[in-house]
RNA sequence: CGCGGGGUGGAGCAGUCUGGUAGCUCGUUGGGCUCAUAACCCAAAGGUCGGUGGUUCAAAUCCACCCCCCGCAACCA
């Protein structure tokens, strides 16, 4: 039986929209799948989204919508996408359909009957949009996601985690490729080590998930519910378990570095647990971020990938995410940079190598591959460009297996570059001026070598960039680049006499205004929701209070802003607060009284610089503890973006405790 | 000692795991070419690879210590 290969994607959680981060896992794997297949494996990629859990209950209500119709919109988002860049996954699975839930429920009472489940009750500090309880005191903040954590208790369903450190960590060792890349394993190792504590699997305060089985009033922990996503994809748990027998366990799962723990650690311990193989490799890579910071939404920096699509294409994302950034660290996005490689590298790069090849072909031959000559009018040259490919395909499948896809791609253009010197060398437009048979034969060879190396850079690329190689290789005559066997690429098959189809170029070049379109389209995305709102990040934990009298447009009446008690205060006394960079603890006299007063202002103000400074505060704001000190009231300061704090003042003198209206 | 990422020609980066001629893109300067998408080729200038010490025949790479920058978090009501 031939060889098989199962890779997957982590399932997109569908609190958030679609956006280049997830393209970008999801086009590493895209590209690994499609070179498989190309080798003649048979290959099976996976991906889907994630629709339970309590964060995806909250965004649904505050969306005044269902959690399923919303989880429906979010992954048809997903979906549309994907399909608008013609990835080439063969499941999508979607943690709400029916063959999902079976088949959890299935691993659930596996893992129970080999007795690695009982029933325990639990407080504890819960965090709402990591899905997990954390060890802080009540009132803490999550430590992964800085919200406040809300106290929980229940009685729910654990799993024996503790009982499977020293099996994990003996398949660490033994496994050294289980987890790649080598931070990431030792991170996890370390982790380990520390110890493991059972792990609550089940929740009863929320109903969106997927029940317990013989016990309906909870839900199984989402995490549980996602991973097992990779098993129930392939019919675990159902009547045909034909593809699970076939592709598991995976070759492997790519992930994001911050999901690490989750398939390292707890889904391993689920499988042994259910006596189940173990997947081959976990593969994390790093995060893309935007011109240097992370992206996010609270930011408003998140790089929708339809932008890129709509001004330069599926090719050009992919070949810039793959090529550019170095595979498994942080990689750096801006257009300019884009734009850049798209020029360098596919417009004048392979593009031209293409269209000046070609050209000439049906200029000089009619458009029919020359035969390379036998005489003498071969030359050092023409055989050193014969080798150089030899080793660019040696050495880009051996880089592209290890995963080093920036490298493979740097190795495949290496034979563009020194094509573009052998033909400038060559000159073989002069010799196409000359009618004698010896110029004619020479012209031959030069061409013939050309393209050939054209060919092996187009087929190596296939998988990168699908539609471009495709068009090429339909231009030089060879049909359907999808079907050409991968191992059998070879020097010298390009077969004599092959008829060019039309010659047109594949990557035109982008000029300035292509990263100005793509700014403008993103600020548009941002500044109109989108037809169907947005989700938030997180729901918010607190539920704004009564509703205000709002106009319309989001204007506040008189009354609202009557509300808001703003006061002259003079500042008595400042200190540093111990352990805050950015925290001065003030006294401020409003006239009435003396307040303390906590504000983030360390940054941009001495403390004594303060004393005696007449300032704007809040007065009736609720009092709220900040690093243990009460604050009672508010300084008001501008806040320029990035930038440090200015306090309001006055330019004339104001007596203290006079109220601003 | 909170977590993490960095420091390599003017800019942005790779190379560090596995030590051996410091590489790529852009930019600058000069030249060549006209087949090709204002593209392609050549040459030049430009580097204490953050610092110090160590290991080694040999260090950007391994070890130790140190300096600096940037995120994130704790605090910004």
């Amino acid at each position: 039986m031939s060889r098989k290969f199962y890779i997957t994607t982590p399932i997109y959680y569908v609190n958030a929209r679609p956006h280049i981060g997830h393209a970008y896992t999801t086009i590493v794997c895209d590209a690994i799948a499609r070179r498989e297949r190309m080798l003649g494996v048979d290959t099976y990629f996976l991906t889907g989204t994630d629709e339970h859990g309590q964060k995806i209950e909250r965004a649904a209500a505050a969306a005044g919508k269902s959690p399923q119709q919303f989880a429906d919109e979010v992954s048809a988002d997903f979906r549309a996408l994907w399909k608008r860049m013609g990835l080439t996954y063969d499941d999508y699975i979607r943690t709400t359909e029916d063959r999902h839930r079976r088949g959890v429920q299935a691993l659930f009472r596996r893992i129970r009957d080999n007795g690695y489940i009982y029933k325990g009750s639990y407080t504890g500090q819960y965090c709402v949009s990591d899905e997990m309880y954390i060890d802080v005191p009540p009132g803490g903040t999550c430590p992964e996601c800085g919200r406040v954590t809300e106290t929980i208790q229940e009685e729910n369903y654990f799993f024996k985690l503790s009982l499977f450190a020293d099996k994990l960590l003996r398949l660490y060792t033994g496994q050294p490729d289980f987890i790649r890349p080598e931070t990431r394993r030792n991170e996890v190792i370390s982790f380990v080590r520390g110890g493991l504590k059972d792990l609550s699997i089940s929740r009863s305060t929320f109903s969106w998930g997927i029940p317990v089985p013989d016990d309906p009033k909870h839900v199984i922990y989402v995490w549980l519910d996602a991973l097992a996503n990779y098993i129930t994809a392939l019919g675990f748990g159902s009547e045909d378990t034909s593809k699970y027998d076939r592709y598991w366990p995976a070759d492997v799962h790519m992930i994001g570095k911050e999901i690490v723990r989750f398939h390292c650690v707890y889904w391993p311990a689920f499988l042994m647990a259910a006596e189940l193989p173990l997947p081959q490799s976990i593969r994390a890579h790093g995060w893309l971020l935007f011109e240097e910071n992370k992206m996010s939404k609270s930011r408003g920096n998140i790089v929708r990938a339809e932008t890129i699509l709509n001004v330069l294409g599926g090719d050009a994302l992919r070949y810039f995410l793959l090529r550019e950034v170095v595979f498994g660290s942080d990689g750096s996005f801006s257009f300019d940079a884009l734009v850049q490689r798209y020029n360098s590298d596919l417009a004048n790069g392979l593009g031209n190598l293409a269209s000046r090849t070609l050209t000439m072909i049906t200029r000089y031959f009619h458009g029919q591959v020359p035969h390379p000559s036998h005489t003498a009018s071969r030359t050092a040259a023409d055989a050193a460009i014969a080798d150089v490919a030899r080793n660019v395909i040696a050495e880009y499948n051996a880089q592209f297996n290890q995963f080093q896809l920036s490298r493979a791609l740097e190795t495949a253009w290496s034979l563009v570059a020194a094509v573009d010197k052998y033909i400038v060398e060559n000159e073989p437009w002069a010799l196409g001026e000359k009618k004698d048979e010896e110029s004619q034969a020479r012209l031959a060879t030069i061409l013939y070598t050309s393209a050939e190396a054209l060919r092996i850079v187009t087929a190596l690329a296939h998988p990168v960039i699908p539609e471009a190689t495709a068009k090429i290789w339909e231009q030089m005559g060879l049909g359907d680049i999808r079907k050409f066997p991968l191992p059998e690429l070879h020097w010298g098959q390009l077969h004599l006499g092959t008829k060019l189809g039309e010659v047109r170029p594949v990557f035109p070049r982008a000029d300035k205004s292509a990263i100005e379109r793509m700014q403008s389209m993103e600020e548009q995305g941002r500044s109109t929701p989108g037809a169907s709102a947005s989700a938030p990040a997180a729901a918010p934990i607190s539920r704004p209070a009564a509703a205000v009298a709002v106009v319309p447009d989001g204007k506040i009446t008189i009354d609202d802003f009557a509300k808001v008690e703003l006061r002259v205060g003079v500042v008595k006394m400042a200190e540093k607060v111990k352990n805050a960079d950015k925290l001065l603890r003030l006294e401020v006299d409003i006239g009435t009284e003396i307040r303390q007063i906590v504000a983030g202002i360390a940054e941009a103000y001495a403390p004594e610089t303060l004393v005696g400074r007449k300032v704007v505060i809040v007065a009736n704001l609720a009092p709220r503890k900040l690093r243990g000190l009460e604050s009672n009231g508010m300084i008001v300061a501008a806040s320029p973006e990035g930038g440090q704090p200015v306090l309001a003042g006055f330019l004339e003198e104001v007596p203290v405790g006079a109220r601003l209206k």
